[in-house]
DNA sequence: GAAAAGATTAAA
DNA sequence: TTAATCTTTTCC
């Protein structure tokens, strides 16, 4: 490594864990972004779409009185992420007007060789390392962002991946930065689309979400079942952690990903 | 310094 | 089935 690449290492190791709101308040614009930390930001070109008029399904995501939604406090994601990872789903992602259910999350932990923190505190894992209730956002295939939340106590290495939510608020808007003009589950079943209906990029990363604003966990209604099954594309891991059953999901939900096979009832 | 692969998606 | 697209990590 370059003494230049060390140095701009250092720096944005030290912006991660910095915890600042301030860092991404223009990414709901659609043309350009602002050149900071990173070289070259792609022009993001969303297709417009028509609003589609019909309902949200199932009946009870459109049935939560946001009035009384409340945001989750830190205590509540400093704990061992499988427990975290359960706990996460009913619960609601909002970002300005768009409200999402979270429906699919897996668990990553320490000593987890699918875990992106098993090679340490690097730039890109640093808010892993950090306190629970930080997100993590990372680029997944060099084109998806993938929204985590970090788990347990600072330090510990540990967070659940998001990968499916239904829709609660903001269809419109959704559906603009989706590109599709649907409300099935195509619309948010897998975690790059969870990123990109929520508009968010790997500035986000270490964002908290127990604070106002920005991007926010709030309470929400508590599944009756839910699915366990294995991870989804760890195939580079060792075969008991491919094998665990840390994928969760809402049973009876149709927002929910690819594979769907491989989940069982709890 | 180069090369490979990735917690994926949408279109062919 | 495959291309898109780029960061991180490993290998020589």
């Amino acid at each position: 490594m370059k003494k230049s690449q060390r140095f701009k290492r250092t720096i944005k190791l030290k912006k991660a864990f910095s915890a600042n709101d301030e860092e991404h308040e223009d990414e709901n614009a659609s043309t350009t972004s602002t050149s900071t930390s990173r070289s070259k930001k792609p022009i993001i070109v969303r297709p417009k779409v028509k609003p589609n008029p019909q309902p949200l399904l199932p009946a009870l995501e459109s049935s939560i009185d946001m009035e009384k939604a409340v945001i989750l406090s830190p205590d509540f994601f400093q704990i061992e992420a499988l427990d975290l990872a359960t706990r996460l789903l009913g619960k609601l992602l909002r970002r300005d007007d768009v409200v999402l259910r979270i429906t699919e999350v897996e668990a990553y932990r320490p000593n987890d060789t699918a875990c992106h923190g098993r090679f340490g505190i690097t730039e890109r894992t640093a808010p892993i390392f950090g306190p629970g209730g930080h997100a993590y956002v990372y680029l997944c295939y060099g084109l998806h962002t993938m929204l985590n939340v970090v788990a347990d106590k600072e330090g510990t290495g540990a967070a659940v991946l998001i990968r499916a939510c239904a829709p609660v608020m903001g269809l419109e808007t959704i559906q603009q930065r989706r590109g599709q003009n649907t409300n099935k589950p195509v619309l948010l079943a897998g975690p790059g689309k969870v990123g990109q209906a929520l508009g968010i990029s790997t500035e986000w990363s270490n964002h908290p979400l127990y604070t106002p604003g920005g991007l926010e966990i709030l309470d929400g209604p508590e599944p009756e079942k839910i699915l366990v099954g294995p991870r989804v594309g760890i195939e580079y891991a060792s075969p008991e952690h491919v094998s665990a059953l840390w994928r969760f999901a809402i049973a009876d939900s149709p927002w929910i990903s690819a594979p769907k096979s491989t989940l069982r009832p709890a």
